[in-house]
DNA sequence: GTCTATACCCGGATAGAC
DNA sequence: GTCTATCCGGGTATAGAC
């Protein structure tokens, strides 16, 4: 009974700690973009934090928990970048439309840490509960593709599901691996290109028929 | 000099030794993609070639030769399999033509071993050597289509460049993540409608003008 | 609640017998 | 020329002091 400490230390334990939390996942980014999962180990991810390798694991169990981490910010940060687009952009109404988001929204959503992305996508380790997380959300986004095709007057695809698997994994693999790439990459020339091959694709040359910006060629 | 033992041997030394050497890669093809390389330990695959440890290592420096060396032998194998399809095929005279022989090469090019070719793709370690040739290997086919869209009066692209590049990296990828993933591909499906979206974008619509099979619509 | 020190494990690679 | 046994390094994770 000695106390004379009423308002006591603020919340420090939450919000220091938040910070911490944070701090350790910045770190893990960048050591796992630079190094790669195998080469990024948690010691290195603990001095990057400037936080002993105890702390690490007052954090997180495990090195793993770290890149499940990383792989969820990354979702939500897919979602919010849509949703941000839309909040301007307003929904697509064409086909050229709808593929031109798809392509722009990819792109945004892996320009902050190439290097970061292409390690989660490559060398995650297949843990059957991440492996399933991404596969639903793929799944997702080629049925939505898919209906996007079937729904729309113009498009002249013979095989729409191929189509829809084809279109969803052209968009997120050449966003992957180009940007990611050493040499820079003229980005709107490169969300041009590819969203008219889509196009062109999709409604097999008949794309005047659609809003189309500039009738390429 | 105590010999009577004329035609010694036969020629052991070589012939066993190069047999072990492929039994070890061969097991390391196995091992690699049912495990990743990580995983994939040198006593593992030591231990599914049936051969010791120390004999493996009489065989190749350390582990990350064997990586090499498959890595070799699949680009070998490539070459070969465009050299046996146009023994049959001939070379294509058509911008269709040839974009299709593009993505019907890559196809069978992974239909062997396809789980180990992704293990090579995503997880090899970034090794100089490995990855200049690699490089030198993509850029040469970059190239090679870029000539290809130039030369074709058909071409409707307007960004020669960004469209070689694309167009490549797409077949490459496309072919990697479908061929390796878990749900089985429809294969002359997959073939035709890659095809088509290629030449579509090539030819911005117009692929009525070339060879083509089927006017897909 | 953050640190240091270290236990524990496992993989790559080598030594040396046969 | 193939084996067994082992060294050595390093990485994950924990114990326990402060």
């Amino acid at each position: 009974m000695s106390g004379k400490r009423l308002q006591p230390r603020k919340e420090p334990q939450q919000v220091r700690g938040e910070l911490t939390r944070q701090r350790i996942l910045a770190a893990a980014a960048r050591v796992f973009a630079e190094l790669g999962y195998a080469a990024g180990t948690t010691n290195r991810i603990a001095e990057r934090a400037r936080v002993s390798i105890g702390s690490l694991y007052q954090y997180y169990p495990n090195k793993d928990a770290i890149l499940v981490a990383l792989a969820a910010r990354h979702l939500d940060a897919g979602a919010e970048t849509l949703r941000r687009h839309r909040e301007t952009a307003g929904p697509p109404e064409t086909l050229y439309g709808a593929l031109r988001e798809l392509v722009h929204v990819a792109v945004q959503n892996h320009l902050d840490d190439p290097q970061l992305l292409r390690v989660l996508a490559d060398q995650a380790p297949r843990s059957a509960e991440l492996l399933e997380q991404v596969a639903r959300y793929e799944e997702e986004r080629v049925a939505s593709v898919r209906e996007l095709l079937e729904r729309s007057p113009e498009t002249r695809v013979s095989n729409v599901d191929m189509a829809a698997r084809i279109v969803v994994n052209t968009v997120e693999l050449l966003v992957h691996k180009l940007i990611a790439g050493p040499e820079p990459l003229d980005l709107p020339a490169f969300e041009d290109e590819l969203t008219a091959m889509l196009t062109r694709y999709a409604t097999a040359g008949s794309e005047r028929s659609s809003g189309l910006g500039r009738p390429v060629g």
